[in-house]
RNA sequence: GGGCUCGUGGCUUAGCCUGGAUAUAGCGUCGGGCUUCUAACCCGAAUGCCGGGGGUUCGAAUCCUCCCGGGCCCGCCA
């Protein structure tokens, strides 16, 4: 509904501007939100320069000239100095939490249109998420989220790396390690493969240590039987392959239920090991090889890339002629990119080189490259995390963690609810408090994980957003309870039902209206609530184009905001006036829709009491 | 060393792309509010040379430049 304001809005403007002398064209760069009013325009600063007037004064010509037709969402325009700024209308009100009831989950859906597919995690399967990770598939399935409101068609993706280097040593670790079936299978493939490399460290710190004496460097056994697996899996040696593809599909199993647990969904699991055996890497290494770019250094083939910026040698093929990720994961893309209009990848600041790279490839063979979402990384106080080393904390961890918090919470607050919903509600609550708590910082500021911080969900995060939606549930709850309103909360308000139709049939031809129709809607309270839940759709397509899935949290607890103080200051069943307690039911009926859905693209769960 | 990125009250953080009205919010601190729809709530107060210098501009947290500090990257790993 927002929208729709703003777009009359900048149509009067525009009109009063052109009447006032002045040649412009407005659009919606031209209007933004403010703090002083619904809306406001910078164009006089642009139109000083060029009519040589002050923009105080342009702003007060423009607004002299302004005529608002009668029916319009727009009440006022003022001006403030050079500023003009723009205020809702009465009906504004009403026509805003009617549309909201009738639309119900669909209210701020937008009509954006086509096929992107996002790609988010992607996390190696040699062990379990850890709280790096899982900063990625929270902005991930966030910005998925958003997208689909924005009426894209998403399609989420996991590329899993099933055959590289680190699985050889996954398989090796495990053939040597098996891991322990006791445990969340994750778990026991980072155990195996923590040893494995502590194995492979070992020796080569002693052939380092020989080498000062000898000055030979002996051979690490185990990276030689590493090489082997990976030539054997690439020949496609079907007991190797068995193997790996046993160890990374219990990595993945484990991967997949912490993601379960987070809310969090992928529509395909890609495997790389796809475009190997069908071929495309080959091909791929053949077209290259065609751009004339591609040369051989000792026995790699490596790409020139520095038409891009990029100093180094991709390398495209090892000397051994088997694979690399970088030559495989140009296939992925490729064949992403021949089933949709758009490829999103979410990845972490490591990646940052190796994806300009990967986008520069895809353009020398003339394919599309993919729009990058960059996070920087998580570390702990000791340093980076590294499930290399063991150094890393787990995303189960956190999530049992928060969850046993937030369980010890509910427990005291509400003790005589069943032990079922006591634990539903922990679960819902520390989840939330969790993906709230990272997807809340703009996925640029690298942070440092703290146990006492993350423990300590802030205030105003998730359990704030699910307590207002929770607040609003219960008065409806009481409402039906009371039989003032039916259990379907049907008709519960009737209200003034002008269609947009109408409304811009009456903009055209009618003279300045007084616009004096009042609304039921009265209190600072109520309308401060309403224009917060117009904002809606607006955000969400903001956020969408932006692909900045910070903002809509900073949204969603505004909102939450809103309908807390409402709440606070303005009775609802305590309402003497029997239409103005029907009204506000419906406000608070249109809160929970709105509400819900935020806390639903935000993948966080509602909750109808907590 | 080179490239990228971040630096905003005690702590965390929005705004920066696209310069403009008193710089956003939370935590913490201090003070107030439950016989009224769940206090996981609400209200109020204090706290900022927006890392530092220089520049562009009528106007800079925002653009340019240099410097300082943190993070990431610079593998025939992914």
């Amino acid at each position: 509904m927002y929208n729709s304001f703003n777009s009359q809005f900048l149509e009067i403007l525009n009109d009063a501007a052109n009447k006032a002398g002045f040649s412009v064209s407005l659009d919606e760069s031209n209007s933004e939100f403010s703090e002083h009013a619904d809306t406001t325009s910078k164009i006089a600063f642009e139109l000083a320069s060029i009519y040589k007037k002050s923009p105080a004064q342009i702003s007060s010509e423009i607004v002299s000239n302004i005529s608002i037709p009668k029916g319009s969402l727009v009440g006022e325009i003022k001006s403030a100095g050079p500023y003009i700024n723009g205020y809702v209308s009465n009906s504004f009100f009403e026509k805003t939490v009617k549309k909201i009831l009738d639309e119900k989950e669909n209210y701020g859906s937008g009509t954006h249109t086509g096929k992107i597919i996002l790609e988010h995690t992607s996390a190696n399967p040699n062990g379990p998420l850890h709280v790096g990770h899982i900063r990625n598939s929270i902005i991930g399935d966030t910005l998925g989220r958003i997208l689909k409101k924005a009426g894209f068609d998403v399609e989420i993706q996991y590329y899993i790396n099933d055959i590289g280097r680190q699985i050889a040593v996954v398989t090796w670790a495990c053939d040597k390690y098996p891991p322990d079936l006791n445990k969340k299978s994750d778990l026991a493939i980072a155990e195996a493969y923590i040893k494995a490399n502590a194995d492979i460290r070992k020796i080569n710190d002693e052939n380092e240590s020989l080498l000062n004496e000898s000055g030979v460097l002996r051979e690490n056994y185990i990276n030689v039987e590493i090489d082997e697996l990976m030539k054997l899996v690439e020949s496609g040696d079907k007991d190797t392959l068995s193997k790996f593809t046993k160890y990374v599909d219990m990595a993945i199993s484990g991967i997949k239920e912490t993601l379960l647990l987070m809310n969090v969904s992928h529509d395909k699991f890609v495997r790389e090991s796809k475009f190997l055996f069908d071929g495309s890497v080959w091909a791929i290494i053949d077209s290259l090889k065609k751009t004339g770019l591609t040369q051989y250094d000792k026995e790699a083939l490596v790409l020139d890339l520095s038409d891009y910026g990029f100093e180094k040698m991709l390398v495209i093929q090892r000397s051994n002629k088997t694979s690399l990720y970088t030559t495989r994961d140009i296939a992925y893309h490729i064949w992403k990119s021949e089933q949709s209009d758009r490829m999103i990848n979410v990845f972490g600041a490591d990646h940052k080189l190796i994806s300009g790279q990967l986008c520069a490839a895809l353009n020398v063979l003339g394919k599309p490259a993919p729009e990058l979402v960059i996070f920087e990384f998580v570390s702990l106080s000791e340093g980076s995390m590294s499930t290399r080393r063991g150094k890393f904390i787990s995303a189960d961890d956190l999530l049992h963690e928060v969850i046993s918090k937030a369980y010890d919470e509910v427990n005291e607050r509400r003790p005589d609810t069943s032990e079922e919903l006591k634990r539903s509600i922990a679960k819902s609550v520390g989840v939330g408090a969790v993906r709230y708590d990272i997807i809340r910082v703009s996925p640029e500021k690298s942070t440092v994980f703290d146990w006492n911080s993350a423990l300590d969900f802030e205030k105003q995060g998730a359990p704030y957003i699910q307590y207002a939606y929770a607040r609003a549930s219960g008065i409806l709850q009481k409402a039906i309870e009371q039989n003032i309103v039916s259990e379907n909360l049907c008709e519960i308000y009737n209200f003034c039902d002008i269609s947009d139709s109408e409304i811009s049939k009456t903009s055209k031809n009618s003279e300045t209206s007084e616009t004096s129709e009042m609304s039921i809607f009265k209190e600072k309270y109520e309308s401060d609530l309403i224009k917060k839940l117009s904002q809606f759709q607006t955000i969400t397509e903001m956020c969408a184009i932006d692909l900045k899935a910070h903002s809509f949290a900073t949204y969603a607890r505004e909102l939450a905001d809103s309908f807390n103080q409402f709440y606070r200051f303005v009775p609802v069943l305590n309402e003497e006036n029997e239409e103005v307690r029907l009204a506000r039911i419906s406000l608070v009926n249109a809160s929970k829709i709105v509400i819900g859905n935020a806390l639903d693209v935000l993948g966080i769960d509602a909750l109808e009491s907590m």
